[in-house]
RNA sequence: GGGCCUGUAGCUCAACGGUUAGAGCAGAGCGCUCAUAACGCUUUGGUUGGGGGUUCAAAUCCCUCCGGGCCUACCA
């Protein structure tokens, strides 16, 4: 039995996700729990949210909360989405758990004690007016380059310049307006990537199976300009874990706390070590996940995230654990993924363009938005979500090919021999057949998951779908019936074994449907086909079955139109 | 500016130097009547963004031009 450990990116505290987001991480991620699960694999799912940070701190000032307030409410409102899509964490951890706070000062420590951390004293924007240091973006001002008035600290968006906050004239607080600004000396500790730039460099040349906008990314980042650079990993902030060298205070460090980027990756493990006491588990439970020296040798650590994260999974974080000198389990494999567009457009957080998880759960059943965003995961290039598209394939995959098949045996049965499975009938060389196709398929099927080919799995699972209808149409027990009821009986027997088939393939996509048809057919659990032939004789002659309801029903083209107009802009 | 990714049928995508570039959807025709007007079969549709080159052989490798996207290190 192998041993997988899963951890989709975490979703940042300040709002509900997007679409966008889901499908980038924490749903792919969840495909691939489900179906290592499924196949009896031991597996360990995390999750958290990531809450610290200057945007957390100015999401709960907005809210009028404090922030720890803050960040528990929409922990439990994202806690809250993720089961409603589904999401089948082990555990859904909090960056700001004593156990991440512990474990990143500890990082610190070791880091500090290998040499790896220096003290870098360096000048900052310091807002009187808000009472706090200025990360460059949140800086305003008009562009010396092109005069747009509203150019960001970091660069400016209208004719996309480089800059530096000192470049701006007149520079004001993005938060406050405040022009009451000043450049102020402060002191904040680096992390040498530099030095352990040979060492990932050689590490990520031995990951030749990786998806190549991984190693693409992180070959861009170790030798670009003079190659890797060191990186702050402090700020100016109230709101983080407070710098400490392992449990020894930073002289120098007072008032300051770790960047978001270095604790953020660090809450995957402390998020393992969270999951050990809810679950009532000792320290060496979640250790024989992390620890090469106490178990973990022999685990396969795949990480699942956008684009935008694979820098610090790729390098950062990497260098952090290679850097402590201690053995912690490296990631063996990252799946990162392009982006979803929203009709001609990107998802907005901030202009609300888009779906997002509270309004997709609001209008249609988890297992439509999985089935769709995971059959168009944007695994090669940026994918384009369009209602009509959404609407067109939904309806055909799951309402005619699968939940019609489904709907027609059942309801052929009930009429012809009622709701049990009915007995008569020899094997015929179409069955065998259809069996020697289904187990091609299935292990097309399961190649293409092992690969974490999300797209090709999809497209297998439904002609999987599709090959019982064809096989149905094919043997078309209604005639069959007519003159020779034991044959028809035995074509009916083996397309209801079909849908027990089905529920067990299709539930790392669809769990919900999955259930159902479990439920219908009287399935005790669903186990995975390793053997087609002996799965497909599951429900033998007289097991009682329900007709389910319908398993899918269709978008109309109503309801289409009403989305289109209700998600164009300004979420309300 | 630099780097990376990408451009294949109306749409979403396969094909990773080797038959005649393939699937699904959409379109057309036929069939079936068990079923959510569902299903099955057949079929239309491509100068692989343009041009040049390497090769016995190019969607695939090289050059160049055009279009789209991402990243560029203090948002996360």
């Amino acid at each position: 039995m192998a041993r997988i450990l899963i951890t989709s990116a975490i979703p940042y505290i300040n709002g509900i996700k997007h679409l966008g987001n889901l499908v980038g991480s924490q749903l792919p991620a969840d495909l691939h729990a489900r179906y290592h699960r499924a196949r009896g694999n031991e597996v360990l799912f995390l999750c958290s949210t990531d809450e610290h940070g200057t945007p957390a701190e100015l999401a709960a000032a907005k809210a009028g909360k404090p922030v720890a307030d803050y960040c528990a409410e929409m922990h439990a409102v994202q806690a809250d989405l993720a089961k409603g899509f589904c999401l089948s964490f082990d555990h859904f951890g909090r960056s700001s758990s004593p156990q991440n706070r512990r474990l990143t000062q500890y990082f610190a420590g070791r880091l500090a004690d290998q040499g790896l951390i220096r003290e870098v004293s360096e000048r900052q924007v310091y807002s009187h007016a808000d009472g706090r240091f200025l990360p460059d973006r949140y800086i305003e001002g008009t562009c010396p380059n092109c005069g747009y008035d509203r150019a960001r600290g970091d660069q400016c968006e209208n004719c996309t310049k480089q800059l530096d906050p000192t470049d701006l004239i007149d520079p004001r607080s993005a938060i406050s307006g405040s022009t009451n600004l000043e450049v102020r000396e402060t002191k904040h500790l680096y992390l040498r990537q530099s030095v352990l730039r040979p060492d990932l460099e050689a590490w990520i040349d031995t990951k030749t199976d990786w998806p190549i906008l991984t190693t693409s990314i992180a070959k861009k980042w170790l030798n670009d300009g003079d190659g890797l650079q060191d990186r702050g990993i402090t700020r100016d902030l109230d709101w983080g874990v407070p710098v400490k060298k392992g449990t020894e205070d930073w002289p120098g460090m007072e008032g300051k706390v770790f960047y978001v980027w270095f604790d953020a990756p660090i809450e995957y493990i402390a998020s393992a070590a969270e999951w050990a006491e809810a679950s009532n588990l000792t320290d060496s439970e979640w250790e024989r996940w992390w620890r090469t020296d106490k178990g973990a040798e022999d685990v396969r650590y795949v990480q699942f995230m956008g684009k935008d994260n694979v820098p610090f999974h790729t390098l950062s974080f990497p260098a952090t654990i290679m850097g402590s000198g201690d053995p912690w389990k490296l990631v063996d494999y990252i799946k990162s993924f392009n982006y979803l567009n929203y009709d001609g457009g990107q998802f907005s957080t901030s202009q609300g363009r888009g779906v997002f998880m509270d309004q997709a759960l609001s209008i249609l059943p988890a297992d439509y938005w999985r089935w769709w965003l995971l059959s168009h995961v944007p695994e090669s290039s940026d994918t384009e979500f369009t209602w009509e598209n959404f609407q067109t394939n939904v309806n055909k995959d799951l309402a005619d090919v699968l939940g019609n098949f489904v709907s027609r045996v059942t309801k052929f049965c009930r009429s012809k021999f009622g709701e049990a499975v009915p007995a008569g009938g020899a094997d015929t060389p179409e069955a065998a057949a259809l069996v020697a196709d289904l187990t091609a398929r299935v292990q097309q099927y399961q190649a293409h998951m092992d690969a974490i080919d999300i797209r090709k799995a999809a497209a297998e699972l439904r002609a999987i779908w599709v090959v019982g209808n064809e096989y149905l149409q094919n043997a078309a027990p209604w005639t069959l019936y007519k003159t020779d009821p034991d044959a028809a009986a035995a074509v009916t027997r083996l397309a209801l074994n079909l849908i027990g088939l089905y529920a067990a393939l299709s539930q790392p996509f669809i769990p919900n449907a999955s259930e159902t048809l479990r439920q219908a057919m009287g399935l005790a659990s669903l186990d995975w086909p390793e053997d087609v032939a002996a799965a497909l004789t599951a429900l033998s002659a007289g097991a009682p079955f329900t007709v389910p309801d319908v398993l899918f029903r269709k978008i109309t083209d109503e309801e289409r139109e009403g989305w289109q107009e209700q998600f164009a802009g300004q979420r309300g």
